[in-house]
DNA sequence: TATGAATGAGATTTCATTCAT
DNA sequence: AATGAATGAAATCTCATTCAT
């Protein structure tokens, strides 16, 4: 409170590692990943966590200055994947018909499968995020860039169509989707979830009505 | 923002209120959803509802039972608001046309505007959900008779799709748009919203290319 | 740490308070005072403080918004009770002979008894001085103004001396034999110690040799 | 400020030191010094230590006992150095014109220089003291020995004086003068703090009034 | 019906010291 | 002789809730 000079543990950002560090931070954030799932942002204890990867608090510190640091970082790793995958998008492109629409279904489905390993932190993720400009920004630039990349997408797919916001809106409908389906709030068969988003997306784009 | 007629709010022992009492259960309730809306459940301290509503600590607990009852009423009142309002969905038939645009454009307007008015303390939902079982049935409850109602005029509007799907995930945009413009992570006006989803809604049901 | 709103229990400087309050802060002050005057400031205890009180954590910082807060407030009053006693320091002036030794040798005895009173207090301020400026800023004042006061009479009873410097050489000597004396630092009688300053200031205001 | 003799820092096993172990222990005496100075014995971290000397915890440990063991050592220095000089203090004799006057202000501007040097690490003396009688004795024997030696003088000097008490009120104006200037706290050029300290001290002495 | 005061369990964080290599 | 990593006791501070009037 009173000190101003830099404390003494300073938390591994750029930190050199030996194996035995790298071990322990691994721990840290896979027990990390697995509390703020199972609790929340804010019911998660930095105890439960060091519990979780069997160390102490010393020990903890010395690797994340605090809850919010350790928040952060798998946050960070997680936007990482997530905005990867949203680069791999495919041309959303073809004749109105179904060309290319194996590849946007088997893209859906890699979607899915991140979502379902990755859910229950990110749904978390609102809960930490309140007064937080940081985790924020990295919530923010997450949904931009998959907009943006979403948009390319359209304009080259549906010259008609204003980009930016249809991109927008499906990627609302996509992650959203994810989202309940993830968290069981209603119980529809991830398959079929597959199944209407690409139609809907078709559809929106080329005016195909669907086909159930 | 300002909450009016408290449906929802039980004082805490069942008692019958007179004016005055009625008096401070509604500033308590205006009080709580401003504060809930500026800093989150987890965040907002029963101090700050208390000073916000110029009342006592004792008082508060006359009303409520606890922090989460408060959270809990006010979840109520907007809920009931909104399944108010997802009765009200019009029916989404017609030939294809625009026929019946008009109606379900006039509909999304009334939601944006109610969003626009609860959108602050729906954000914050996830934020009080996590790890309760009670709060998250609302927020279900909610989701799912949203589904119902517009699953019901999908099956109406194209008997070739499964409803219950299609309508999730029409929802699913709806709601997820409406909070990312609220909470502006992007900068979309809302009519240019308004317009892509009721586009891609008609789409999605009527094969129809949208048209910017 | 995420939190920037103010804080639910704000410390009572200038909330009202009732005699209950009253009564608990002034418990709460003279607690202070004893610990930090048994212990010094660091090894003082938040929780040996409201032992002492006779009351609780929570209470405790319904007051105080911090330990530090506490013992600036403590060493706020002690400085004022000082102050107002060096603005009661008497002429120096006298023909060079006994004339007004008396009240000076008066003022002494009252400076002891004040320092006799405070000095455990008063010798961890240095302890807890180390890094604030708030703190340090109280007792440089305290100190300017007892070299300022001093400062008045020496230049009225030896025109022919640098007054700043002079008296400040003798506030020196009077607070650091204080400081002495009350430590036990070496075994002197208070009413010998304070022979030797009147005679020390006389001779060095007045040019007279002290006699024994 | 930079400490070159060890003398006093006894290796925590009583080992035998290499060429190599001694410029450690040099390396840990010199960043002690520097950083209790800045930060003050309990705000100092261990860290800090082992940084400013570029080296390890561990390292620290087999040449210190504790944070306190090193803070002992380096006071013992400190106040080796000091003692050395007290036992230098000139004769003050004289037939109270200023025959040693010269040799009592070299004296004062050596303790000066000496303060200067040291002046930081002493602030923190009382820092460290408190609740510790090992720090306290050597702190004590100092203020001790300085008046033992000055005591002696003024029994030369001044026969008809108490020695000690004497001898004690100079030493506290001594020693807390200089501490005020090295602190900055009262804006004094050091040369004309030694004028007036000189002439206090002969005008208690010799009854000789001092001139500006 | 209202309120100021009090509570205390529990959370985060620090840091001197020890350990294993 | 040296070191990076780990430890854990202990300290400060918070805040939902209860109490006494």
């Amino acid at each position: 409170m009173t000190q101003t000079a830099p404390r003494g543990g300073v938390p591994t950002h750029g930190r050199e590692l030996r194996a035995r560090g790298q071990q322990t931070m691994v721990r840290l954030l896979d027990a990390g990943t697995r509390v703020f799932a199972d609790r929340g942002y804010h019911a998660a204890r930095v105890d439960d966590v060091v519990k979780a990867a069997r160390t102490s608090h010393g020990t903890f510190y010395l690797y994340f200055a605090s809850k919010e640091d350790l928040f952060r970082a798998i946050a960070q790793n997680v936007a990482a994947e997530m905005v990867d995958l949203a680069r791999e998008l495919p041309s959303l492109d073809g004749d109105g018909g179904r060309a290319d629409d194996g590849e946007f279904r088997a893209w859906l489905t890699r979607f899915q499968a991140l979502y379902g390993r990755h859910g229950d932190f990110l749904r978390t993720w609102t809960d930490a995020e309140i007064g937080d400009g940081d985790l924020g920004r990295i919530a923010q630039d997450l949904v931009t860039e998959f907009s943006r990349q979403l948009a390319i997408r359209v304009r080259a797919a549906a010259p008609g169509l204003e980009p930016r916001t249809t991109a927008f809106a499906l990627v609302s409908m996509i992650e959203r989707t994810s989202y309940y389906v993830q968290a069981r709030q209603l119980r529809v068969a991830p398959a079929a979830m597959l199944d209407v988003i690409a139609n809907v997306t078709r559809a929106a784009l080329h005016g195909q009505a669907a086909v159930a």
